[in-house]
RNA sequence: CGCGGAAUGGAGCAGUCUGGUAGCUCGUCGGGCUCAUAACCCGAAGGUCGUUGGUUCAAAUCCAGCCUCCGCAA
């Protein structure tokens, strides 16, 4: 049985689950090649000072006239969804937990795009933790949908390099791209009940949560190295931070330097450079070179160091 | 109507409380010094102080509305 003969037959029902950004690649891809029944995302949520913003992930359905469910929790239209008898669901970035009832609903299966290499870093952050840890590498699993969070069989995978240069927000992009297309190329696989799959090794399985408040705050007790990768980890959202002079200084970009300074104290700015501000750090030197003060816009350090000529007494903490 | 901060030459800031000559660190342009320079010295250009209205002899400054940007909280 090939993809046409299903159409011609039985249109596939398949219905697309997924809320941010990392997911519109994903959900646009597979609107070119299927015909997409429904999308259930997050509920519009009140975005700053902004009001209420539809989900990235609606707006593309809206795009699309395709039907969008935006429940507050997913048990509440659970009915509904197993009535359309659905052949698949794909997930991807939704924020909530299926019920058994709609896993077992689905025809042919229901399917996550999770944007690590599982069972590393299962859970809400995997772009930033992959970062944050100082992982080499990471990549994209397809799996089956279980009850338990990212723990189901693995479909494929699909692995890509981690660069020096690389933020949470390149490759954010570049894992969503490398998941829709791992997506289109799996899925025929997929439909025709073909693909294999795989148990993940439970005792191999690593947790990547939620960043919290505490995530973004950095230390400069902390190593060079770690707050260099907690700095490109939190870029481009939602940006690691200190204090200086008792309000908030948001860091985007930092780099670590050769130098010692072991007679200050951490956090204490060691010399004003071309390239931003030289901090203490418990191993030497980092250079905040990208800072954005509270209530103001992200702004090159050497700008900052022009506005303010008291720099070389502070501390930031 | 969630709380709060900000807006001043091209950039980053001070000045606002206490109304009265547009300031600082840079950048730009010109000149000088130098073997040379992103260094140093001298000089110049460049601002309706977000917007509208109000108070006043006089508003960047005080008052009210609006626009925009941002931090926090969700």
């Amino acid at each position: 049985m090939n993809l046409e003969e299903i159409e011609v037959t039985k249109p596939l029902q398949i219905i697309f689950m997924g809320t941010p950004d990392f997911a519109v690649p994903i959900l646009e891809g597979l609107i070119q090649k299927y015909k997409v029944k429904a999308v259930v995302t997050q509920p519009d949520r009140k975005k700053g000072k902004h009001g209420f913003l539809p989900t990235p992930v609606k707006e593309v359905a809206l795009k699309h006239n395709i039907l969008v469910y935006q429940p507050e929790k997913i048990t509440e239209i659970a009915n509904e969804i197993v009535l359309q008898k659905p052949d698949l669901i794909i997930t991807c970035a939704y924020g909530q937990i299926l019920p058994i009832q709609i896993l077992k609903a689905v025809n042919i299966a229901c399917i996550n795009v999770h944007a690590s290499l599982l069972p590393k870093l299962r859970g809400g952050a995997p772009i930033h933790r992959a970062i944050m840890n100082g992982f080499k590498k990471t990549g994209v699993t397809i799996m089956d949908m279980d009850v338990k969070m990212d723990a189901g069989d693995i479909i494929t995978q699909k692995e890509i390099e981690i660069t020096e240069e690389d933020t949470t927000s390149t490759l954010h992009d570049k894992l969503s791209i490398l998941g829709r297309d791992l997506l289109l190329e799996t899925l025929p696989s997929i439909i025709d009940q073909t693909a294999p799959r795989t148990k993940q090794e439970e005792s191999e399985a690593t947790y990547a949560f939620n960043i919290t408040r505490k995530d973004e705050k950095i230390d400069f007790s902390s190593t060079k190295r770690n707050i260099s990768l907690q700095v490109r980890g939190l870029n481009s959202f939602p940006g690691a931070y200190c204090f200086l002079d008792g309000k908030i200084m948001k860091v985007w970009k930092v780099y670590e330097t050769e130098n010692y300074f072991p007679e200050l104290l951490n956090g204490q700015v060691t010399n004003l450079y071309e390239e931003g501000i030289g901090v203490k750090v418990s191993n030497g030197e980092i250079i905040l070179a990208e800072i954005q003060p509270e209530g103001k816009g992200k702004m090159k350090a050497i700008d900052f160091i022009h506005g303010h000529t008291d720099l070389p007494s502070k501390v930031f903490e």
